[in-house]
DNA sequence: TAAACACTAGACCGTTCGGTCAACTGTTGT
DNA sequence: ACAACAGTTGACCGAACGGTCTAGTGTTTA
C-alpha cells in the first residue's frame, strides 16, 4: 500500500531536511527519492522548495509530539510520574537519533532555522516550538503539575533537547541527549517540592 | 587601518555563516562584502569553501572564547563567584545576540553543522565544543570549584546556550537566552551545597 | 636588473540550482 | 460520448553555484 505522491514527498523532504538542512538538499534529491515528477511537486506545492519545507516541517514536529504523548501515557499507564514521562520522552528521542546513525537534527532547526531568516520560517518556527510547548503543558496538566512548573521545566527541556541535538550530531553518538535526561531530573530536588 | 584579505575574508565568512549558515553562503557573497577577489580566495584557502569554513569557525568560536574569559575575570575582578561569572557570561551572549539584530546562530552550529553531515566539519565541530569545555573547566578551578561539578555544569550550559540561540531565531529575541540565565542558577540551591 | 615569490584579478568552465511550461493520463460527472 | 478536472511527466530556462586558470602586480632577494 503505497502513500500518495503527496506524502511522499511530505516524508522524503522531512528526512532529507533533517539530514542535509534546507539549503543543501536540493529539489532533484527529493524528487529522485520519492520518484516523483518536478510537476508533481509544483502542483501539489505551488509555493516551490518554501511551501514544501513548511509541510516537512509540521510533518516532523507532530511525530514529535506523538513521540512525546506517547511517553506520557506510557507512564500513566505504569502509575508513573510526570517527571518519569519526561525520562520517557528523552529516552525515545535518543534511541531515535540513533536508529537514524547519528545524522539527523532537530525538525524545526533543520528545516526552517537552516538558512537565513526567511520571515514566513522564523514565524513558523516559532508557532511549531509553541506547539510544542503547549502539548507539554496539556501532559503536565494532567498530572496535576502546576502551571508554573511547567512554563519553566517546558522551556528548559526544550533548550536542552534542541542543544543536545546539535551537539550529538557533532559528537557521533546519543550521549549528550541522554545527559538532558540527567539534567532534567534536579527539577525534583528543588527548593518547593514538587510530587509530581 | 584595514585588514588583510585573509583576515577579511575569515572575518566576512564568519559573519555571514552565522546568519545564513553555511550552504546558504554563497562564495560570491563573501567575496563581494570582503571586496576580495576570487583568485585570492583560493591562494588563502586552497580547499576552496570547506577551507575557509574551518577558519571561520575557530575564528567565530574563538570571539566567544574571549566573550567567555572576558565575564570570568570581570567576575574576579569583583570579587564575584564562579556563578556570577556565568551570569555575566550569558548576558554577554544575550547582548551579542541583539545588537547582530536576532539573526545569528551559534558559530559551530551555524558554520560546520549547518548541512550534510562532512566527516571532517564533524571532528572540528567535536574538537571546537571541547575546547569550550576546557575552557569552562579552567575558568572554574580558577575558582576553585570541584572538577565533578565542573563536568556537570559545563555540559549543562552548553547544551542550554546551543538550544538558546535556535529557540531565540525563532522567537526573534533574546529572551530564550536570558532564561539560560535562571536556569543555571538552581545550580546554586543542589542538594551539595556548592559554595562557588 | 632580473629572477623568485606572494598575492591579486576576473574571465571562464561545467554543473546544478529552483522554477516554468505545454503535453499527456486517468478518473469523474453528465 | 465527452467535457472537466486533478494529477503527472520531463524537456527546458536563466541564473547562480564552486572551482580553475592564465595573466598581471607589487615586493623581496641576489
Amino acid at each position: 500500500m503505497p502513500h500518495s505522491t503527496y506524502e511522499n514527498l511530505v516524508m522524503v523532504a522531512a528526512t532529507l531536511f533533517r539530514k542535509q538542512g534546507y539549503s543543501a538538499s536540493s529539489i532533484s534529491d527529493i524528487l529522485k527519492e520519492a520518484q516523483a515528477a518536478k510537476g508533481s511537486l509544483y502542483h501539489h506545492f505551488p509555493g516551490g522548495k518554501q511551501d514544501l519545507a513548511i509541510a516537512a516541517a509540521r510533518y516532523s514536529s507532530e511525530c514529535l509530539l506523538t513521540l512525546m504523548s506517547d511517553s506520557f501515557e506510557k507512564a500513566r499507564m505504569e502509575q508513573e510520574s510526570f517527571s518519569d514521562g519526561i525520562q520517557r520522552f528523552i529516552e525515545k528521542i535518543a534511541l531515535m537519533f540513533e536508529i537514524m546513525d547519528a545524522q539527523e537534527l532537530s525538525p524545526v532547526t533543520a528545516t526552517l532555522l537552516n538558512g537565513s531568516l526567511n520571515d514566513g520560517f522564523r514565524k513558523e518556527a516559532s508557532a511549531l516550538f509553541t506547539q510544542w510547548q503547549e502539548a507539554f503543558h496539556a501532559e503536565g496538566l494532567s498530572f496535576g503539575v502546576p502551571i508554573e512548573d511547567l512554563h519553566y521545566r517546558g522551556k528548559k527541556l526544550l533548550l536542552l533537547i534542541e542543544g543536545a541535538w546539535i551537539v550529538a550530531r557533532a559528537a557521533g553518538h546519543a550521549e549528550p541527549i541522554r545527559n538532558v535526561a540527567q539534567i532534567m531530573q534536579e527539577d525534583n530536588c528543588r527548593s518547593n517540592s514538587w510530587t509530581a
